[in-house]
DNA sequence: CGCTAGACCATGAATTCCCATCTGAGAGTG
DNA sequence: CACTCTCAGATGGGAATTCATGGTCTAGCG
């Protein structure tokens, strides 16, 4: 799989658009989108590849049903039961998943137009008080995107940790 | 495959009309219809696809019949005796599955207009405060749908609990 | 006959698409 | 080694489409 690294800063228009750098484009498995959110405490948007949501969720019974790894028919069937009760609780909304459900909340699916771009949300820019300039910050598999001047302080405060831990 | 993510406010007209994200609804099988429900203690309503219900459901017996991962046919056999014994009791309303029993209960079909628009009943708004305005939350499989400025809260003290339990 | 639920239509705003321009890096050339 | 050419990536603006929203019409039902 390919990486997201280095950094690249690019202007917002007025439109809210930035171009995503192409490095990073291709580093998508879905070639059309990208996944963006915030959670804090963090000071940056955290994006990623569509492809990482299939990791982050459980599968819902096709992994047990299907998985001979334990022979022991009963306990498997035990195990099955239980995922199902709590797949129907979750669809009642009482789920136990804060973690997901908080991040599914407040990520959003970002589309490219031909060039490139994709529209920063008005709301997730204000979060990160990003305005007309966005640092893209590559952080292997996921990377963020920041308001430049934050990253820089991010960056140096980052440096002065690893300088210390070193002495 | 279904997943609902982000948030959006629509606004729910004098006929108890809104609008679905049209995300969400490209994110359905079943193009013309969502299920809806409400279920105590929650402040929002839960909404699905149609298809969800497939996974909830236990299959009756069709699982069993073809589950050959279990070589013992005397086992195999009585485990298909004692799931038809579950289903019958079932059927004479003797059910051992509360939990998809209230669902079912307190679950509606809601059907789109040609506008991508459903009609919330009036008892369910009234149950999550609903009035004139109406958040779509994204919870993965599922979604809610909440009074905007309760959900403004709700946010707020999932960031909460997400930044207390990192620091 | 009055009412309600559903279908149908109209509008404005926001979003997406498309085309044109700009910029910097690197290759090629005299 | 200076200069130009070329190309990919980045940026900007306007046109076209989608989406949300409000209203009206119609049919079925009480």
């Amino acid at each position: 799989m390919t990486l997201f690294i280095s950094t690249f800063e690019n202007k917002v228009d007025r439109k809210g658009r930035v171009s995503v750098p192409a490095s990073f484009r291709m580093a998508l498995s879905e070639p059309h989108c990208i996944l963006v959110g915030y959670l804090p405490p963090n000071k940056a948007l955290t994006g990623f590849d569509r492809s990482r949501l299939d990791i982050l969720y459980p599968q819902p019974l096709d992994g047990l049903q299907s998985d001979d790894s334990q022979p022991n028919p009963a306990e498997k069937e035990e195990r099955i039961a239980r995922e199902r009760l709590r797949l129907q609780r979750e669809m009642m909304g009482q789920s136990d998943d804060g973690v997901m459900d908080t991040l599914n909340a407040n990520t959003r699916e970002l589309s490219f137009d031909g060039e490139g771009r994709v529209v920063l949300p008005a709301d997730l820019m204000k979060r990160a008080n990003i305005e007309d300039r966005a640092m893209f910050v590559g952080r292997g598999a996921r990377f963020e995107i920041w308001n430049p001047d934050l990253y820089e302080r991010q960056r140096e405060a980052e440096f002065k940790a690893l300088a210390g831990e070193a002495a």
